[in-house]
This record gives structure tokens, C-alpha cells and sequence, in this order.
DNA sequence: ATGTGCACTGCAAAAGATTGCATAGTTCAA
DNA sequence: TTGAACTATGCAATCTTTTGCAGTGCACAT
């Protein structure tokens, strides 16, 4: 790889001087700048960013540290999250951790050497402490989907709004026995979807069915499957199934598809959190979406702005919440 | 941000003996060494990632460079990869080109400026000029799906295989006219899949009813839908569907809801690249499965074996080719 | 003719970490 | 007692790029 020294002695120039005529930062005379620039041709040289960063501190590079990357919303958030960065001249670093905590914490340990200049995290919940420690050391973070800490900055969706709604509406087409498939209510955004949905229960007078178990994969189509068999056998009066994610309402068609239950008939499902797949199931499933291509580009706007904020200037934390709208398809 | 500098004040040694005393790199004494580690401690010391890369030349990342992520077998790549990079110390930093060549242009170019020490691509075709300077001006090269140009190592599935043996599976199960939809012949795996599909089809004298159109997102769900549909409009006798990935078999599955025909009784239907969606299906996808795990492990081990190949020493090109499994599921 | 300012270029320091070479002290064998 | 051999540490160069400072011409106005 050639560096600018080569191409400062094949110009017969000093390396400050190619610098400059490279950046234009500074005046250099013409017959000079075509002789290095003929220079670089010929050498192919192209700056080492390592070196520019050294100096310069900035990596234009963004950390996206999620717990899946396929058949979740982050898939979504994942290409708008790219565009976005790449159309400012920034590249995702994406890091999955498989919920799991341990792998989380090395992860952002890695990270938060200069690796990267700023980190959007769906927090697993189990390393606040180290989130804000990093985040005390400089490093600009922002939490997505899940909003673990309120002095980290937040892009998320309304999930408590989004559950309500939809309970309600499942009430509206008829639904007299309605059941929650949720996950971990430790974790922020499970939490919130439970208290929508019980907030609707209690106002229309139905009975709670909801599953959630710990320590398990939430995000997983087996997950999905036990907890909807599970919660069916013990109410099999059910007529409407709300399940937090889309892989679990994937699961739940399945689990009534093998019972021999009809979709919208019988049951009517709705996902809570719908992203691109749903639409393309073969029976395409009733879901909450969340704007995941606004979502990604706020985030990616906000960490920039955080990242290239003056030094000296502490940005303000700021929390966003999109509400998601119903998407009606088959399964109601 | 603490640096060494700071560390060897604190402890009041040199730089070099604390850089010793934490690579384990020479002598050092160890009251010297528990004054040093105290002082890393205490000022929370964390190496500059640039700055050990500006030295030793290395980044510890590799960038995957995949046309798109979500729904798609690059999914499941992405995740092994990510995996096995991480467990040897590297990241993974993953670009998504949607499958344009100028955005895949744009994103080499960055990357080859030192940005990570290696590429794992899925290259669409038209950048294969480039990928070939990269890997001569030195930067480790590897194609992954798709094997565009000899000269770049290469980990590809045996697609023509696949194809051939899932056609005549088809026959045998009693299917007489097989429809296969695929996508630009002109990229490497789809053509390797018509010649698959195409000698099955002459050896068993049937009529070879094959639709692919350029200029058009293969990958994409409306692509399948349309595909199957006007090959059906065609072809309405048509009882067994070879579709090249898995959103193009779930499009096929939503066309033949939408006309009423049965799967597997009426038309039978096995995707050629399949990957863990199909097994969650509401009507399982049969599909031939390419070891995905296996396949990013493998091309982490050899992406790193070049990478970390002593500097005079050219690794040998390799090409690996794996044979796709068929797992037989509900639509056959 | 002399000063002012502009155009152009080079020197050297800086960013943070690693490493070859030099030095100095200690131990032990010849 | 001389000199290996080893332990322990520091100095300074190195990786590549950027940038403050200084300096050299040259033109133009006074």
C-alpha cells in the first residue's frame, strides 16, 4: 500500500504539501497539485484511515449492537439503520448478541476501545452500569426498541398504546377470550405491551390469559409454539391470540393450524410488533408496525449529532416514541 | 480517555515498560508490573484500537458484504459469521448493497482504505474488476454464494446439484411438468441452478418451463409472485415449482393460495436455497439446505488464515463447494 | 527602496501504541 | 576478577496523516 510519503517523493514534494493538495486545506500551486496528483494515480495511493483517525479521533464508524438479526424488526432497522449511516458517510459495525448478557458486555467492551464512534444498542437490560459508564467516558450511545435507562438517549416504540389498541379491537371483531404470547416482563418493552394489554382486559371486563416465561429465547419460533399450545389448552375457549413479535405469531398460526383451529375464524391473531414478513405469510398476519425505516434514520441522526456535537458541548438526552399503526390483514 | 502515556506517568514508568507489562512482552518486575496494573485500574485504561492498528497494520475486522440481509440465507450466514469472528477476536462489520453495483462500489472503496483486513462478499458481478485490485493490492478476498471470478477464493453451495436431484425428486413423487423460478441467469448461482434443473429436465423428457427476468430484485417476495403467477397463467398444468430461494417459494405458496390449488396435493413445491425460515413456515417449506453454519465457519477460517498469513507468503486460492441437503417438509 | 501581504513549501510535532537497541545492575561460573 | 547471561528499564524510532509555525520568494503600494 502506498502512503503519502511515496507519493510526496515520486512529486518530489514534501508529504505536507501532497497533504494539503489533497485535502485543499491550504494554498498549492497548480503545476505542483497536477504533479501529485499524477503521483497518486500512478501509485494508487488512498489515505490510511487508520492514521486519519488517529489523528483526527473520528472512526465513521457506528456500532449496532442487537440481540437477532433475522426474523425480528431489526432486520428492518438493520438496512434502514445502514442506509442512513452510509448516506453521511458513517458504516455499521453490526454486533449480535443472542440476548445474552455476557456476550453483550464483551462486546461493548470491544467497542468502547475506539473502535467505533458511537454505539446504538437494543440493551439486554443486564449491563446498564457498563452502558453508562461508557456512555460517561464520551462515547455517544443510544438505545433502540428497548429503553432500559431514562439518562440514555432513546428511540422506541409505544408498545403499551400499540397493545391496548389492539385488544380493544380484537374485542370490536367479536373476541370475547383474548390471550397475550409475551416475553420476559423484566424487559422494558414486554413490560409495557402487558400493561396495555391488561388496561384493556380489566376495561372490557375479559379474564388475563397471558404467558411469558424467563430464561428463555423469547425471540424464537419455539418460544412462540409452547407458550400459545401451552396457553390453549388451558383456555381453549380462546378466540383472539396477540403475540408480542411476529416469529411468535408465526408459531401461534402454526400451533392453530396443527389444532385444526381456522384463521380469522375461529382465532384471530395480531402481532404487535410487525415488520416486513408479515405481509408476505401465507396468511398474512394482522400487525402493530413500528416506522422501522423512520426509526433508523432518526437514530442514525441522532448519534451523529451526538458524535460530531462539539466537545465541549454535552448534547441533551432525548427520548422518541413512535406509535405504530394497525396494519389489518388476514388474520383478523 | 486514558493512555499509556498516562498510565506510565501515574506508575511512574515508561511507556514502553507499561506496554511490556500489559502485552507480557518482556522482563518486568513485578512490584513495576502491580504498580502499572493499579494505575491501568485506576484510570480505567483502555488500549487505542487505532493506535495498535496503525502499528501493527491490523484492524481485527472483516467486513461481509451481502446484498441484502433480512429474508434471505445471508441471514443465517451472517449470524454463524459473526459468531466465529467474534470467538477468534475479529468483528464483523456488514455492508448491504441491495444488490446495486454502485452502492457495492462505493462500499469496496471505503473498505479498502484499511478499513478492516479482509472482505467476505457476495459479489454482484459487475465490481469484479475491483474485487480483483483489492486482492492484489494485498487485502484478503473471499466470495461467498456466489463465485464470480477463480482468481478470489471462493465458499459456494453445489447449486446445479441441488437443483438437478431436487427436479428429479419431483418426478419421483409424481410431478410431470416442473416449473422453476430463478433469477438473473447472467449471476453465477442461478445459472448453475437452470443447469441443474435443465439437464434433470432432458433426461426425463419433460418441457423445461423456466422464468427468470433481469433487470429485477430477485430476492424480493413481489419477484416470486409475479414469476409464479404469469408461469402459471402459461402453464396451468404445471404440478411441482422449483424456486430458487425461500421468499420466492413463499410468493409461490401465496400465489397458489390465491388460485386455489392445493400444496402438496395439487402442485408441489421445494426451494433450492433454503434456510431456517422455511422450517417455520404455516406450511413448511421443503427445501435443499445448504450447511449455513458450516459455511461462515469456514469462510471465517479462511478469510483469518489469509489475513494472519505471514506478509511474503501468498496463500493459495481455494474454492470450496458444499452440497445442499434436502430436508423434506410439508409442501412435497 | 522598503514594507506589507499573498502564494507556496518545508520542518517538525502530534495522535497512541509497539519494539529494536542501549544501558545498568545482579548473579554465577571460569 | 573478569565476563557471560540474565533481569529490568528507558530512549527513540516507527506506523501514517494532519497542522501550526516558519520561511522564501514575489508583487504591489507607498
Amino acid at each position: 500500500m502506498a502512503t503519502l510519503k511515496d507519493v510526496a517523493k515520486l512529486a518530489n514534494v514534501d508529504v505536507s504539501t501532497v497533504s494539503r493538495a489533497l485535502n485543499n486545506t491550504s494554498y498549492v500551486h497548480p503545476d505542483t497539485k497536477a504533479r501529485i496528483m499524477a503521483a497518486v494515480k500512478e501509485l494508487s495511493y488512498r489515505p490510511n484511515v487508520l492514521a486519519q483517525g488517529l489523528r483526527s479521533g473520528k472512526r465513521h464508524t457506528i456500532a449496532l449492537v442487537v440481540p437477532k438479526i433475522g426474523l425480528t424488526i431489526y432486520e428492518d432497522l438493520a438496512e434502514s439503520i445502514d442506509e442512513e449511516a452510509r448516506s453521511h458517510g458513517y458504516a455499521i459495525l453490526i454486533c449480535h448478541t443472542g440476548n445474552d448478557p455476557v456476550v453483550e458486555k464483551e462486546c461493548l467492551n470491544r467497542l468502547r476501545n475506539g473502535f467505533v464512534d458511537g454505539i446504538i444498542i437494543a440493551p439486554t437490560g443486564k449491563n446498564t452500569r457498563l452502558l453508562k459508564d461508557i456512555q460517561a467516558g464520551g462515547m455517544p450511545v443510544l438505545q433502540i426498541i428497548r429503553k432500559q435507562e431514562s439518562s440514555i438517549s432513546s428511540v422506541i416504540g409505544n408498545y403499551e398504546e400499540g397493545a391496548y389498541s389492539s385488544t380493544r379491537y380484537l374485542y370490536e371483531k367479536g373476541c370475547r377470550s383474548i390471550g397475550l404470547v409475551n416475553g420476559d416482563l423484566a424487559r422494558m418493552p414486554y413490560a409495557a405491551r402487558y400493561r396495555g394489554y391488561s388496561r384493556a382486559i380489566r376495561e372490557l371486563g375479559l379474564e388475563d390469559i397471558s404467558v411469558s416465561e424467563k430464561n428463555r429465547k423469547t425471540s424464537s419460533f419455539e418460544y412462540g409454539y409452547d407458550c400459545t399450545d401451552q396457553m390453549l389448552d388451558l383456555h381453549p375457549q380462546i378466540d383472539g391470540i396477540l403475540t408480542a413479535v411476529d416469529i411468535q405469531g408465526m408459531a401461534a398460526l402454526r400451533v392453530l393450524k396443527d389444532r385444526g383451529q381456522k384463521v380469522p375464524e375461529d382465532v384471530k391473531v395480531i402481532s404487535l410488533t410487525g415488520y416486513s414478513i408479515g405481509e408476505k405469510l401465507e396468511t398474512r398476519l394482522s400487525s402493530c408496525e413500528l416506522p422501522s425505516q423512520e426509526m433508523g434514520r432518526k437514530s442514525v441522526q441522532m448519534i451523529i449529532d451526538q458524535i460530531e456535537a462539539p466537545s465541549g458541548q454535552k448534547p441533551t438526552v432525548q427520548h422518541l416514541e413512535f406509535s405504530a399503526s394497525f396494519v389489518e390483514r388476514e388474520t383478523t
